[in-house]
RNA sequence: GCGCGCUUAGCUCAGUGGUAGAGCAACUCGUUUACACCGAGUAGGUCGGGGGUUCGAAUCCCUCAGCGCGCACCA
């Protein structure tokens, strides 16, 4: 007999590995057991592999729970229901934290310790981060194919990464080149362009005499160099000044001869409409440097200090010059006019928090407005993305993230690939020169007497492999088919690709599902999912973003503790629309505990009011008992189309309802009183009915709350299936 | 600057043209065996403001406001 509290810690970890064991987590054994039909349509999902940078957090549990539903959902309903778990090596997150432990508990920092050694001491903290969160993901229920595990740095995917990159290089879609990127001195690596958030700053804006012109500028301190003053070509005020015209002036550390540059980018009501330009620190700059063939040259060295063209100012860090170069140019009465509180943007690098100086810098980078062939066609990695979501291969929900994809994908420039960090895929080319200088100062493939080698490792003497690795993204973009065994031709990447699915959450949108895209477009001429459900942040109840700083984080780990899995699980789903943050409260997570006590209580009672008897009760149902049944179908229809709409909130909801106020509060209540009568036969169908719709209900909720229903199914007098999990919903 | 979202009961939210809903919180009553992690009941909203379409609008359109977010080469 069902005891009369509901013992979650003993029957979750119990329930977890039976199903585990009996193997239905894993397709192949579905189909080899008769659960699942050969021939049944597959659906398949990547989980978005978590960082190995240390434990699970409510917006890992969210996304795991709205997973399970689907996967749960489609098992039950035949599919052949494939979930692949992995984990991410987060190749920056990851080294950071890394480096910043070490130097708390021993001082040290990694060139202390030396390429080798520390990423070892990565790998170590990697696998112990590993093993936290496997455990994690059990605990949350997570019906996943472990046998399929996958980890974005093992050998399987660096087969994938290799692979890939060889193949985009040789489509010419992979380059390296001279280009201005987002250095980030503090981690002393480059990051791409969405590793980046834009801090407002309000600062002062100077107005600085460039000979016959007044120039306006934020940033005094990387103005040394200028040579370049850019104005519109429709602009009256400097009509007199032609193109390319030449002009001598005194500027901070003496005389410079300037040039004048026309083009149509300048805002000609901004400031003066018109400007100095500095091509190495700055994009625009870049860009019309490279418009109109200009020089560039380095100003402020990777760490942040300013090089000897500063003259005097040299060696000095950036922020401590301004003041001083302020200071030289007032004192020459170059300063015109100084507006305080301008509003500006400063680039601050998301991992590391430093600011953000852009240098130009040799790097790979992914060309995503180079023209290629593609199946006899003419396109772009750009145009490859964007028709993916236009012609409805792709479909996002919610819907509204369709325009903020188009707008990220025309507004997007060269990928940056390579990082000067160790911990990651190291860039798989190798070079060879003659002055064995490991890699050279310029193009790789130049005129200097450089071999480069793509790829695969060469044979032969004097190799040097590229010091850099690649961004994480290069790895976690080949995801959904690298879990699947690519670049081999296995019978799971024809089966299970592309995807049904790609559930993440909205602020990875750009990051990692648009370079899926990307990558799977440029590679297999594929999609990678169907589609794309996106869910919201897991805030706490005031709305703010859970931090450990803030201290209003809500362990996941501690809530199935404290209350049960099955109730952190529907605190996720319900009131969550898909793109919308969750608000989440401890509250919140006692009021569905509270839920499953109420479905223990329910089952239990139905269950403890069956006599073997009953069984050789000849009993038809009465057109008001029919009437209840089909009353419990018809809800489990509803919960099975909002499921299939992707509205879990609303199809978690309706279980929830349905269970609580009907069969609970009226159904079982009418029927109390045939069940406990003398009366065989009014108990016999009291019972009959009790239990069908017990059945039903248990399973429009298995996806939701799989524990305690799995429980209840277990204790059934008759079951047709071994497990709930597998039972033929219909 | 461009774009998007939100604004419904104290709180969290559902509700896409037809007499305002749920959960939590509050209040009252109730422990005669499924459940006090409960049950029965009560109270609480001119659906952000204004205008329009319509026989009829929380729901469609316009506009304003507040909050939040995304994007952007205004130095």
């Amino acid at each position: 007999m069902l005891d009369s509290r509901y013992d979650s810690k003993e029957i979750e970890a119990r329930i977890y590995r039976d199903w585990e064991q009996s193997g239905f987590f894993n397709p192949d054994q579905c189909v080899a057991k008769g659960v699942t039909k050969k021939n049944a349509k597959p659906f398949s999902i990547v989980l978005p592999p978590p960082n190995v940078t240390g434990t699970l957090h409510m917006g890992h549990a969210a996304m795991l729970v709205i997973e399970d539903i689907m996967v749960r959902y489609a098992r039950m309903r035949g599919r052949k229901t494939l979930w692949i778990p992995g984990t991410d090596h987060a190749a920056i997150a990851t080294q950071s934290k890394v480096e910043s432990l070490i130097y708390k508990k021993e001082g040290k920092n990694r060139h202390d310790l030396g390429r080798e050694n520390f990423l070892a001491r990565v790998t170590q903290f990697a696998a112990e981060s590993h093993a936290t969160i496997v455990n994690q993901v059990r605990r949350m229920g997570a019906s996943i194919d472990w046998s399929r595990e996958a980890y974005t740095l093992d050998d399987s995917r660096e087969r994938a990464v290799r692979e890939a990159f060889k193949r985009m290089y040789d489509m010419g879609l992979i380059y390296r080149g001279a280009r201005i990127v987002n250095w980030d001195p503090k981690l002393q690596t480059t990051v791409s362009d969405d590793e980046i958030e834009w801090v407002e700053e309000k600062v002062p804006l100077y107005y600085l005499k460039y000979g016959p012109f007044v120039i306006a500028t934020a940033r005094p301190e990387t103005k040394f160099g200028d040579k370049y003053v850019v104005v519109h070509p429709k602009d009256t005020r400097y009509a007199k000044y032609k193109d390319g015209e030449k002009i001598d002036l005194e500027w901070i550390n003496g005389p410079v001869t300037a040039t004048v540059v026309k083009d149509a980018v300048m805002d000609m009501s901004f400031g003066t409409g018109a400007m100095t330009i500095t091509p190495w620190h700055d994009a625009t700059d870049f860009d019309i440097a490279e418009r109109h063939g200009l020089d560039k040259e380095q100003i402020i060295d990777e760490r942040g200090r300013l090089l000897p063209v500063a003259g005097e100012f040299a060696g000095i860090k950036i922020k401590d010059a301004r003041a001083a170069i302020i200071g030289k140019l007032k004192e020459k009465g170059l300063v015109v006019k100084v507006e305080e509180g301008y509003e500006h943007r400063v680039a601050t690098s998301q991992r590391g928090g430093g600011i953000i100086e852009p240098q130009i810098k040799e790097q790979w980078f992914v060309a995503v407005n180079k023209p290629f062939m593609k199946s006899g066609k003419k396109t772009t990695l750009k145009e490859l993305m964007r028709r993916a979501v236009a012609q409805k291969k792709i479909k996002i929900v919610p819907k509204r993230f369709e325009k903020i994809y188009f707008h990220w994908i025309e507004n997007l420039r060269d990928w940056c690939i390579s990082r000067q960090i160790w911990f990651g895929h190291r860039v798989p080319v190798w070079y060879r020169s003659t002055d064995a200088h490991g890699r050279p100062n310029g193009t790789p493939s130049d005129s200097r007497g450089v071999e480069m080698c793509v790829g695969e490792t060469p044979k032969g003497e004097g190799w040097t492999q590229d010091p850099d690795t690649l961004d994480t993204w290069f790895s976690s973009g080949l995801w959904t088919f690298s879990t699947l065994g690519w670049p081999k031709e296995t019978k799971d990447l024809a089966t299970y690709h592309p995807t049904d699915v790609l559930e993440t959450g909205y602020d990875i949108l750009f990051f990692w599902v648009a370079r899926m895209v990307l990558m799977t477009g440029a590679l297999l001429n594929d999609i990678p999912f169907r589609t794309v459900y996106l869910h919201g942040l897991v805030r706490d109840e005031k709305g703010k973003k859970m931090s450990k700083t803030a201290g209003n984080v809500i362990d996941p780990l501690e809530m199935i503790e404290k209350y049960n899995a099955d109730a952190t699980r529907l605190s996720l789903v319900v009131g969550a629309a898909p793109g919308s943050d969750i608000k989440l409260s401890e509250d919140k997570v006692r009021g569905y505990r509270n839920f499953t006590t109420k479905i223990w209580n329910a089952g239990r009672f139905v269950l403890m009011n069956y006599r073997p008897e009953f069984a050789e009760v000849k009993i038809s149902m009465s057109a008001a008992d029919k009437k209840y049944l089909a009353g419990a179908k018809r809800a489990k229809r509803e919960v099975a189309r909002y499921v299939e709409n992707f509205q879990f909130h609303r199809a978690a909801e309706h279980a929830y309802h349905y269970l609580w106020h009907t069969f609970a509060d009226k159904v079982i209540e009418v029927k109390k009183g045939d069940l406990k009568g003398s009366d065989a036969k009014k108990a016999a169908s009291a019972y009959r009915l009790l239990e069908a719709i017990l059945r039903e209900c248990l399973q429009m909720l298995h996806p939701f709350v799989p524990f305690v229903t799995e429980e209840l199914y277990k204790n059934l007098p008759r079951k047709e299936s071994e497990f709930l999990m597998i039972e033929p919903w219909k």
